[in-house]
DNA sequence: ATGAAAGCGCTAACAC
DNA sequence: GTGTTAGCGCTTTCAT
């Protein structure tokens, strides 16, 4: 390994010389000592010479470094591609490096185990990536340190920086009342039966007071529903749905899976997208299924970005107060499956 | 921020014995020492003393880290949440923390910039994750800087890891045709027409393999088939295929599109799966659409897993060559969309 | 078994 | 503008 002390003996210069000349700013500006830092420059580029982050880090007291903490239960913690770029970029913006670090939930019960990003100093904040029920024990270690941290996707008054699954339910149901759309359904998940993820009950809620604030009848089903008996509203129960006349025109579907089930069913009815059925679905990046689905895009991205420029200013400002960010969301542009109702309703 | 000083101090012992009393495997077995030593490390526990990671780092000339590299570039480089586990799970297994490195490939072009990852010495080892056409630069700096460095999803000869995409072509197309099926088609996907990615080549070739090996004739066709024209095999073409006595009793789907494509098409003609048409793809989580799809699992979790363990390898001994190593796939649980044929050819 | 002291690589204070 | 010196927190000699 290369050091400062390495080029200074070949520069024959003393090492804090070499270190000043290879500062982005430097303080010293006399024509002389440009020269001669260019050519410290050069050598160093010359050996290979890479600064070491720990000795900097030592020294300045802080690591520059920031870690995203997750959890290894799925069910709690999402690894969205979007957020990891924006955290990085914003990171990398601020010179600040991204440590990542994945607790397994079991251990953390545990009353000896402490993860790594706690047990030690490695970094000068944390990201929190629990977007649901997160450990009451993690949330005490970090109070116990004093770890500066931000928490990603979760709904708190202060230091959370999540979407705004609200506003995007409204907004989905919105655009297709604005065409025109009267029956416009709601189309829930409920993997884990009792298990909302908070997401699934404020996108819900958005389209529920939507359809209100327009005198609309709301109507959320789910694809998991108990009272309609488990499974009743997938692939059979929707190919009946599609033959009565109060049928959707248009739907708007939580995940995945209920979206597949309803276009399914609409293939096998000869119900079309979008001319016979709107239909609208939430995601990550833009969905295609047979054709492109307007997809309201989960603002990932933007999530990591902002939570890092919050933890940025804890890390500085200690004391005070960050209000809680919700982000919109935006629609794909790839293509629409979204279209005014065929046969308008009165 | 609470130091061995501290704790010494509170203690009346010298910096020294706490550092000794909270290592793990302590050389010191006298039970005098095991009484104090349990009381520095009560000590330590309650003033929150948490080691500093750089300090240890710049001591022991190592960081005990390792950085994961990645592109910008969705098309150079991807994100499978299985990977990351896998990776940290391994790397946590042997004490290591994880970096995370983004890098934009535009940026990288130009001749000033030095990722972050190279520029400063933040971890004893790369992962490098660039699975198509890792751009030149980025060799030359790992070379230039001897830095261990091991590639993920990449086909070289050493030092890389990565699914044996071959093998699970074969093996869907043998699953195939061990269940009697004859005409067995293969649909690709071809998102830049010109630029495919090498586990869609080698499905393929796998997948022509096995069919060549029946003595059967293969059939790949593309998504986004030049030759054909475009868009030529998407919905409309799909449902005359359905339509004709060749129609294929099995399909298998390299992505996503491919397969929304051909299901689609199949329930608009009343085709049911898997009835009559057995079909099968690959992803790194099972796949659902409107059912459950047999889904051939990239083994992500196990690329990261071996990825960590190579360059481990290569970090405690840099002399010994790495030869590169192939996982298998495995195929999904969940349901399955896979049977016999129906009318089975003679 | 323990403390004193040195030193990892780096930066900042201080003389000059 | 430059070299000398000190010291960040920690581990590892080396005496005792």
């Amino acid at each position: 390994m290369v050091t400062l002390n390495d080029i200074a003996k070949a520069a024959r210069v003393s090492t804090n010389t070499v270190s000043r000349a290879l500062q982005a700013d430097v303080a010293y500006r006399r024509p002389t000592f440009q020269k001669r830092a260019e050519h410290i420059r050069h050598l160093a580029e010359q050996m290979g010479y890479r600064p070491n982050a720990s000795a900097r880090a030592i020294r300045q007291g802080s690591f520059n470094a920031l870690t995203l903490l997750m959890s290894t239960d799925p069910s709690r913690s999402e690894l969205p591609k979007g957020m990891f770029y924006g955290i990085q970029a914003a990171a990398s913006g601020h010179g600040l490096a991204v440590h990542l670090n994945i607790v397994d939930d079991a251990q953390l019960e545990s009353e000896s185990f402490v993860p790594d990003a706690l047990r030690q100093w490695h970094s000068d904040g944390l990201l929190v990536n629990y977007h649901k029920d997160p450990p009451e024990r993690l949330y005490e270690l970090i109070q116990k340190y004093e770890v500066p941290a931000v928490w990603l996707n979760l709904d708190a008054d202060s230091d959370c920086v999540r979407p705004d699954d609200f506003a995007v339910g409204q907004a989905a149901a919105r655009q297709m009342i604005d065409l025109g759309h009267r029956r416009v359904w709601y189309v829930g998940y409920s993997y884990k039966r009792d298990d909302f993820h908070y997401s699934e009950i404020d996108r819900r809620d958005g389209y529920i007071a939507a359809m209100r604030d327009a005198g609309l009848q709301p109507r959320a089903v789910d694809i998991y529903d108990r009272e309609l008996g488990g499974l009743e509203w997938r692939l059979e129960r929707w190919r009946e749905v599609f033959d009565t006349p109060d049928a959707p025109t248009a739907v708007i579907a939580y995940g995945a899976i209920g979206l597949t089930v309803v276009l399914d069913a609409a293939a096998r009815r000869g119900v079309r997208v979008p001319d016979d059925l709107s239909i609208s679905t939430f995601s990550g990046s833009p969905i295609f299924h047979a054709g492109p689905v307007s997809t309201w895009l989960v603002p990932d991205y933007e999530v990591g970005r902002r939570g890092v420029e919050m933890l940025i200013r804890k890390i500085t400002h200690p004391n005070e107060a960050n209000h809680s960010t919700k982000i919109e969301f935006s629609i794909s542009e790839e293509g629409s499956s979204v279209d005014r109702p065929s046969r308008p309703d009165s």
